[in-house]
DNA sequence: GCTTGATTACACCGATCTGTGTAATTAAGC
DNA sequence: GCTTAATTACACAGATCGGTGTAATCAAGC
């Protein structure tokens, strides 16, 4: 145990357990597995995390990172979210929403889970929401709302599909109801200039 | 084994399986479940389907029920998607959308799956483009996926949020797109008139 | 050098999982 | 009544699961 290079052992588990949940499932791996690939022994994985659950409930608290605070135009951080879904989907090891993941995997015998959930979905919600007021949108609450249904829609699409383009359908969509909510978006009337 | 009320026991088993792979999750109902629960021998399951992954491929095949056919107006038809969603969501016993929810829980280990929850979202999306051709809409393709993203993503927000009020704010979103497409909808302008 | 705490190996528990083998039982058709 | 096919009970295999108990080992701080 070279006190250097392994600072703090709950991270290196976590960081291990987040990517076997993300891409295999939460209930396809083991905690055998995981001490298994960070090359500890079950025993000190449970002297870190009493146990499944909680580790299950500490990958999705890692997971939630709050939305990057950033000084750019409103739109442009609005939009960028679809730009950064596309790049983020055609990256392979994408596997959809860890949030909605779990809920789907889990249901309702993880109360945690779904707690989790609904804060960091209400929490993307609320950034949107906030952007669109600096932008002075009357019903900011509403397409807030609709914002995250494009969001979570090509997540959904992309996990079963396959296809990134998905984000740009996204963010199309995004552009009409902005503009429809009287914000200043370049290609408004659809489709009518290049690509 | 009164012959007239069990005519085939594959519907039943299916039934059964439908029932607990959907409300419980596929990997958390274990083939001795399903055949208790229906009150059949495990050995007889397994003369009906050789394999738990067989009788999941089965679960969502039966799932793939085709839109209905209507003879109302399209744009009537679109909506109406989206108030079946919201009855759907307020029912007790949603669990999103199965397909999403498999693909989710068996990732890439189960390709099968994946091949009939591609064919299910592909055909609702041709369903809404032969709607929206019917109404002449230009870019019918790229409006039928913005109106998939609408609804898959109401179904995955719904699932954590518990919230069968996303697939108004869908359908408002729904509206608006429609309406940016030349199709001629009440609300257009957003909000003016009451609730 | 000794103490303290973390980590190790390893056996083990009880439960659950998918799937099979087998012989007896049941029901229907002819 | 006999044949045929489905279903039954039931034991069991082999694997994996989450989780624990224990005693030895290891590294660091004083």
């Amino acid at each position: 145990m070279t006190p250097a290079e392994k600072p703090n052992m709950d991270e290196r588990i976590l960081e291990t357990a987040d990517r076997l949940f993300y891409l295999r499932g939460i209930r396809a791996v083991g905690v055998d597995t995981i001490a298994a690939e960070i090359g500890i022994s079950k025993r000190t994985l449970y002297n870190h995390f009493p146990s499944k659950d909680h580790l299950i409930a500490a990958y999705l608290q890692r997971r939630f990172t709050k939305a990057p605070q950033s000084d750019k135009p409103p739109l442009e951080q609005i939009l960028g979210t679809f730009d950064r879904l596309e790049r983020g989907f055609a990256a392979k090891g994408f596997r959809g929403c860890p949030f909605v993941n779990a809920v789907a995997e889990l249901g309702s015998e993880d109360r945690a889970v779904k707690k989790i959930a609904i804060a960091f979905k209400e929490s993307r919600r609320l950034w949107f929401r906030d952007l669109l007021k600096q932008l002075d949108v009357a019903d900011a609450e509403g397409l807030a709302t609709q914002l995250t249904l494009l969001v979570d829609g090509s997540i959904a699409q992309d996990l079963v599909r396959d296809d990134p383009s998905m984000a740009r359908a996204a963010k199309e969509a995004a552009k009409v109801l902005l503009a429809n909510a009287g914000v200043e978006v370049e290609d408004t009337t659809k489709k009518r200039g290049a690509s």
